[in-house]
DNA sequence: TCAAAAGTGTTAAAAATACACCCATGG
DNA sequence: CCATGGGTGTATTTTTAACACTTTTGA
């Protein structure tokens, strides 16, 4: 299929950050380029956008197809227009920054992309394109809006305990938080259900679970309520 | 001039979300469209993004050519991609916020535009395409990043008086401001710099005039202050 | 019984808020 | 001399920060 226009037009595409956590550290999720340009290299997962699709539609089709994950918290960061961003032709690329469960979303690389794979943020190999810029604004984005938007849950199995998520904003925010302020803090904001269920498989005391009330929460919000860290 | 391509491509815009302030409120500039879609209806200043531009760059070319409007505080505030929002065909737009003293930029309507003009942001009339929405979002954004960013200073002449201050982040943010508080806060700061000029032509004690100290607040920035109102 | 993490309150310091009068100037 | 807005300090409340020991559990 071709198609004529009476003036050029950018090519448009959308590119991924997708956060996960796991026991070590903040991952960011890249796949192994297998087509040209960069082929081979590392990069973030994204692909063109198609007439028939949103753009927030094309983000999530371009990461399931690349990476295999589906249902995640998505938001759009930014938008990148330098005119030599893409060595080919001009493309400007909608940013999308994502936050999973990395346990909960095994990866397998398909269409475009050789490999599919998690490193950590502070050990990020060079990136294709303007990449490396992008996944350097999405964690700011991230840093910045944790502390006054409850996201940070999506980086958390549904049921969690208080020092795993104590432990995710350690990890985000790259500071200590003190435990017995932070509890007081957290449990205070009246956000959290307290299951009746505690850790199982742990060679310690087994901490109790809670899970985050999204219901709770947009209540509290309707009445001026702030979420902060 | 036309071209071909291998498949079809949305078209890229940029749309620009101008606020000012004048003694009243907070005012957003809007242009009163000269061609169809929409033709005479009330719109946001903005064209389409040329090959040789950054989006940025587009921003500021469709400012001055439909309004007149020069240097000014810019910043992207999101990238706009729904299916149908222009009747005609496939846009996606990328929208850019700004900020300037409404006193020193007289209008010109001009390209593609009947008029422009400065209309209240809570009575604005129905804007064409999604621009309500647009508009709305830039207006939360403001509010929300004028209260930790020193941005607010960019709608104000480059000499302004407490009260002026004071008074701009009261009509952003729709709420009174303890005056004494106010001027402790700010004055702790130290990022004004107390001018050896007060203001003419008033019919009762004329104010000191401060202006902001953009060196100093990058000073301290490094150190890790953070603006906060 | 030991190792490992869970759970729990109080006190001090800092920040935010509430509040009212005198002063300077121009008309 | 009056009207208008400019300028200033203190006391109270609220929020944040610092800090350490006992309990539970499985190995």
């Amino acid at each position: 299929m071709t198609v004529t226009y009476q003036y050029p037009r950018p090519n448009l595409a959308v590119d991924c950050v997708v956060f996960g956590l796991d026991e070590a550290d903040l991952k960011i999720l890249l796949i192994q380029r297998g087509l040209p340009p960069f082929e081979g290299k590392w990069a973030l997962p994204g692909g063109f956008v198609q007439m028939d699709e949103t753009l927030e539609e094309a983000a999530k089709r371009e990461l399931k197809e690349e990476t295999g994950i589906q249902d995640l918290y998505l938001e759009q960061l930014y938008t990148f227009g330098a005119i030599g961003r893409d060595p080919r032709e001009r493309v400007v690329s909608v940013a999308y920054y994502a936050l999973v469960n990395l346990r909960d979303h095994k990866l397998m690389a398909a269409t475009d992309a050789r490999d599919a794979a998690w490193f950590s943020t502070d050990d990020l190999p060079p990136l294709a394109f303007d990449h490396s810029e992008i996944a350097g604004i999405a964690l700011k984005r991230l840093k910045g809006k944790v502390v006054y938007e409850p996201i940070g849950f999506e980086l958390l199995p549904m049921k969690f305990t208080l020092t795993q998520l104590q432990q995710m904003y350690e990890k985000i925010l790259d500071r200590p938080i003190d435990k017995r302020n932070f509890r007081k803090k957290i449990l205070g904001m009246d956000l959290l259900q307290e299951l009746d269920e505690v850790q199982v498989d742990v060679s310690h005391r087994a901490a109790r679970l809670y899970k985050f009330d999204e219901k709770k929460y947009r209540k509290l919000r309707q009445r001026g309520f702030v979420f902060e860290i």
